[in-house]
DNA sequence: ATCTAAATAGGAATAATTCTTGATAAGGAC
DNA sequence: GTCCTTATCAAGAATTATTCCTATTTAGAT
């Protein structure tokens, strides 16, 4: 899964678009997030990219997070008072951080539902947005005694 | 409305259950919350609670919002990575984050509605909790042209 | 090749929160 | 009431994620 290939160009369309440019290290950033499906932190960015981009500096890695974020391309997700994530799933959904593993799984929004339809808006208010994130155990450590997952 | 006169009972009992002692610090700290329906961060409450009692730090606040949050006397409420904020509504209910005023309001859940029917969980997710928010415009900010609000 | 604005690296600065520590006070045992 | 144990507090230092600053580099246009 995840062809950065194929996103690129769109990628770059997006960042032009903006007029802005994109850089070996935006790129690097891009790929990192697109090329697995979970949710690294600013600095796990940092590390996995510093692979191809050996000299590039952390604030560099935070400049290109909200550049991307910014074009709508990477998604920010936060989580209690814990380090921001990076999400490369652009689809409506969820969020269930794992307190055993701390793994962090997405959760599409299922067909025909609609988040604010469940809570009660009292008066005119306009949504710009929404997050929504929920807290437990996910499959492989309730399965499990205690935690022997990795990271 | 908000009785503290009456809460106060239940809060000792609370927090006695716990092996914990009822201070002046932390009725204080409970008190400033439940004398009004806003979500005031750390230093509000700080600030407030100085008019009680003037000689409190800003880490017993902390520590007396941590002790009362622990013992599920006040709800924090997180919102991207705005300082923390504390709530004296027990009920289940989502916040809305109004960009423009930057208040925050209580959405109660609609009856029978719950929650985890809108989001697909791919698997055996124990949910222990979740956290909800919604952003944009207030009723009072979108009625009026630009930030007239209070605050 | 030259020019200009955008972007970067590196380090300093910020801000919210947590930690540390010596002093204080509450509650129970006697 | 006195003594003892432990919780709690105030004050300030420390921590941590993130942002800011600035001199230097670079991309892209002319
Ligand atoms: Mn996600
Ligand atoms: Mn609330
Ligand atoms: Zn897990
Ligand atoms: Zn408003």
């Amino acid at each position: 899964m995840a062809t950065p290939s194929n996103h690129t160009q769109t990628a770059d369309e997006t960042i032009h678009g903006r007029g802005l440019r994109m850089t070996d290290q935006r790129r690097a950033v891009y790929d990192v997030i697109m090329g697995e499906r979970d949710h690294p932190t600013a600095v796990e960015v940092f590390t996995r990219v510093r692979s191809k981009v050996p000299t590039i500096s952390l604030a560099t890695v935070y400049n290109c997070l909200d550049t991307l974020t910014g074009c709508g391309l990477v998604k920010t997700v936060a989580h209690e008072r814990e380090s921001a994530r990076y999400c490369p799933n652009l689809e409506e959904h969820a969020h269930f951080f794992c307190e055993a593993c701390k793994a962090v799984t997405d959760l599409p929004l299922r067909s025909r539902k609609k988040p604010e339809d469940v809570w009660e808006f009292p008066g005119e208010f306009a949504i710009a947005s929404h997050e929504v994130s929920f807290s437990g155990t996910c499959p492989k450590c309730s399965a499990k005694p205690a935690k022997s997952n990795k990271r």
